[in-house]
Formats: C-alpha cells, sequence, structure tokens
DNA sequence: TTTTATAATCGTAATATTGCAATATATAAT
DNA sequence: ATTATATATTGCAATATTACGATTATAAAA
C-alpha cells in the first residue's frame, strides 16, 4: 500500500488536502513565513535564514510554488521568490470556507 | 535522512505545520466534511461513508484526535465522533492569522 | 458465560517524504 | 573563452505515511 486514494474522495476534499499537506512542514511555513515578513522579496537568502542545505531548500521552493501560492521569477543569477497574491487569496478562502462551516457558538455534542 | 528537522523552526511554525500535515490527506478532509454535515455526531459509519477499511479510519481519527481538532465519546459499545469547538475556532485562528498577513491588495512583487 | 458488535492496535508491504552530496544548468563577470 | 556565482536536478539513504488483514479489547445482548 501506502499510495492515497484520491479516487474515493471529491475534487474539492482532494484540492485542500494538497495545499495542507504542502503547508505541513515546518520549512515551507518558515519560508512563507520569510516572504510575508520581508518588504522586498527575498531570494536564495532562504538558505542562509533557515539552516538547510541549498538543495533541500530548493525542494521545499518547488513543492510551494506546485500549488501555485509563490512564484519564482529569474532575475540575473539568482531567482526571486514571492507570494502569488492571487492563489493565497484563493486559497485562504478555501480554508475560510471549511472553518466557517462551524458555528463558533457549538456547544460540546455527544 | 527522511526526518524533519523541528529544532530549526520556530514552535509556532511546527504547530501550524503539524496541523496542516494531518489536513493534508483527503480521508481527513472527508472525515471532517461527515462531522460538519451531520447535524448529529456520526460514529464509526464513517467507515461507510468513505471507501476505507475500519483500520485505516481509525488510523486518520486518531491524527485527527492529535492535533485535537476532533473528539471521540465512548457510547456503549461504539464511539461517538465530532468536531472539538474549542480547538476547531483555536486552529482556525491560527491559518487566519496567518493569511491575513499578506494584504489582499498587493500587486505583483518580483 | 458465551456470543456478537464495535473500534483500537499490531504487524507488515508498498509507497512517499526528507535531507544532502554531487552534479548539471544558467547567467554574470573577468 | 574561462571562471565564478546562483539555483535546479539527480541519486540515494533514512525515515514516515498509507492501507489493510489479523488480532485484541470492550461492552452490549443472548
Amino acid at each position: 500500500m501506502g499510495i492515497t486514494k484520491s479516487n474515493l474522495f471529491t475534487e474539492d476534499q482532494n484540492q485542500l488536502a494538497k495545499v495542507a499537506k504542502v503547508l505541513g512542514h515546518p520549512a515551507r511555513i518558515a519560508i512563507l513565513d520569510v516572504l510575508l515578513t520581508a518588504e522586498t522579496c527575498i531570494c536564495g537568502d532562504l538558505v542562509e535564514e533557515l539552516g538547510l542545505a541549498q538543495a533541500t531548500i530548493s525542494q521545499h521552493l518547488r513543492e510551494l510554488k506546485s500549488v501555485g501560492i509563490i512564484q519564482g521569477n529569474i532575475e540575473g543569477k539568482s531567482v526571486c521568490y514571492c507570494i502569488n497574491p492571487e492563489q493565497w487569496q484563493y486559497i485562504s478562502h478555501q480554508f475560510t470556507k471549511m472553518f466557517q462551516r462551524f458555528p463558533s457558538s457549538h456547544s460540546d455534542c455527544c
């Protein structure tokens, strides 16, 4: 086994899970933290900021790009990464929609 | 390797990533969907609703419980699962806080 | 007590993820 | 053209996850 049975679930469920999975690593949250904090877009300084090898950072960046939440633009011999505004909003909305389905005024159930 | 270097990151980053990781599987999103939809708390009907084996569902439930987002109460010989209101709110707030750090009126950067 | 029903746990195979060194690629500088 | 710098990709070892059959634990029912 070891393979997720995506066919059992809806498109929405698979998509939300995929984004959550990408957010499910502290290095990737840390990368987003850096991109959110820096007023200007940070490039490969990420390798110095976080204490991971260059190859590892590059891999995490690729995963973040895979769900479109960040984008990278080549700038000379380095690459400038930043949040992708549209996709950030979209993903934010998807999570918010789910969280809001549970009324905040809900007493304990079973 | 294969082991996440949690020591490199902040407590907040590790915690948010941990919750996101738990949400990062469609079966677990589907379980939350069921719990959000059912007006009353659903128990092991989850096994029938989703098409996964009982052992697999039980494992996913344990992971959801591990971050406190759901709770299970023994009811006779079955177990009633439901959303944990306080933790749901807390987790919702953590995600919202992160998403709101990026101003919605942000033009493309680099 | 024995049986039945429900859910958790154990053991295990298949697959995925994490991390890094080494290498490849691409652009800038000399 | 050669060298230096920055990033991506490849290959691989260690570890984690997914899924399920088999077993165990618990409690209701007979």
